[in-house]
DNA sequence: CAGTATCTTGAATAAACATTCAAGATAGAG
DNA sequence: CTCTATCTTGAATGTTTATTCAAGATACTG
């Protein structure tokens, strides 16, 4: 009988940042050992395989941003502000042309399209949890009076979800600074208005 | 003295979709020269190597799809009906699931993001050639009063934009045709709206 | 028709790759 | 303290990779 030495999150979290880096194909198992730390033969003992891996650590960066979802949305302010908060912390997120701060999920389900349906479900399935914590908070917004709309509080949040995605492919173009800025705020302003 | 035997055009657009189907790290020297039809040695004699196909059927898709776009706005129809088509055409891509009727540039910028500034550049160059284009009509349709609106033409380009990198990327969970459709229709009103 | 500059061919090369596995290490059970 | 089940190690494996290059083919020039 004997425990794993590693610590498993803290492995997922290594091989994140990895496949931000270079993207899934690109992104050895040379790469991911030094990363993780792990010898090969653990990866494949605790993963399977680098498809395992990736699968694994999807579920992982999911788990945390999810977290992070909950911090901005705690109810310590108003849902709207909050919204906004989120909004501007993503775009300093697209500013900081910091690899490591891009969506692992939008990044890896454009990679493997058309080529791995496991693993599209799966990234999928927890950008439509996203999508769903939106659309909740959407429909409290509406409920509290804050948000006056005739628009269904689904419909709000996909736009919303597509507007990210935007936003995010928009700053790999590295645009200046204040028109990513001008982007996000027009984006909330068509969400938030009648 | 002897001339190339091989068409440049239809190479690279073999290559494009070679490119478009497994991306650009999956892609193989084989599957490129099972596609091209073009043997190992001729390719790297015509483009240096896989880099250099790359960014040459980089190109040629953005000289394509510049050519359709002329074709969608050739002053047949009114700018703002042209445009609605447009976008009407792009969802009916997206719905189509064919990776070949992605669009490579986000798809190489994607994935070559943070890794070769070379590629960043021309591609960026492509897009925002696109955008500016978009802009030009923005503006056209505004001075002809078709389109009232007080906001700046680039910036209602650079909106439009982000919402098709958007639906592109949205397209990719595979959502209900309708609601694709229904974000496209949103942003066309957002747009068009005062 | 001869000469030659250029293109085509595809096997060869060396590096990088994902994956395996047998030997060694270690921790808990008895 | 011993036993054994489990984990760790990292060199070995066989495949795939991008790239090269010398030999052969071809078309234009004079």
């Amino acid at each position: 009988m004997r425990n794993a030495e590693f610590n498993r999150e803290a492995v997922l979290r290594s091989a994140m940042t990895a496949f931000m880096h270079k993207g899934y194909a690109k992104t050895s198992m040379q790469d991911l050992s030094r990363a993780t730390g792990l010898h090969p033969g653990s990866i494949y003992c605790a993963f399977e395989n680098k498809r395992g891996l990736l699968l694994a650590a999807l579920e992982q960066y999911n788990q945390d941003r999810t977290t992070e979802f909950q911090g901005f949305f705690d109810g310590s302010q108003p849902v709207l502000a909050a919204l906004k908060n989120y909004l501007n912390n993503i775009v300093s997120e697209c500013l900081s042309c910091d690899t490591a701060k891009a969506c692992l999920l939008t990044k890896a389900l454009n990679e493997t399209a058309g080529q791995d349906d496991e693993i599209r479900h799966s990234i999928s399935a927890s950008l439509t949890d996203w999508q769903n914590a939106l659309g909740a908070l959407f429909e409290q917004a509406k409920e509290s009076g804050a948000l006056k709309t005739n628009r269904d509080s689904a419909h709000l949040a996909r736009y919303f979800v597509m507007g990210i995605y935007g936003l995010r492919t928009f700053a790999h173009t590295h645009p200046q600074p204040e028109v990513l800025q001008q982007l996000a705020d027009q984006l909330y302003q068509d969400i938030c208005a009648c």
